[in-house]
DNA sequence: TGGTTGACGGTGG
DNA sequence: TCCACCGCCAACC
């Protein structure tokens, strides 16, 4: 059964949802992915994010599965500080109470 | 058109 | 808890 062709790019789907997610809040690769229509497609959110630049595209709040960080354009100190910022509690490179913070849609 | 590339996820050792 | 492996996927070249 071929997938519902998106009318939207996946990528432009993906940029919406990340900016829908508010301060303080997280969300793994996979939960955007699933909220994008593509429940597999971490990876390939982890791959449009990695080129994605933009000021109000808060990428930073994308982390990765079990709390883990994830990356940052091997600036992943930055991403954990920029967390830390908004009241996510980070330690090392985990972020605690994962479904405290995890952004619920 | 077809192969490569990872800011991933889950399982097993 | 950490690391290695394999499976998945859209974007890139």
């Amino acid at each position: 059964m071929a997938r519902k062709p998106t009318p939207v790019p996946f990528m432009a789907r993906v940029l919406s949802v990340v900016r829908r997610i508010p301060p303080g809040r997280v969300a793994t690769y996979g939960d955007v992915a699933a909220l994008a229509g593509r429940p597999r497609a971490a990876r390939a959110v982890g791959n449009i994010m990695r080129g994605c630049r933009r000021p109000d595209v808060p990428c930073h709040r994308v982390i990765a599965a079990g709390g883990r960080l994830g990356g940052y354009g091997g600036r992943e100190m930055l991403k954990r500080s920029l967390l830390a910022a908004e009241g996510v509690i980070v330690s090392g490179q985990r972020v605690r109470e994962l479904e405290r913070v995890r952004w619920d849609p």
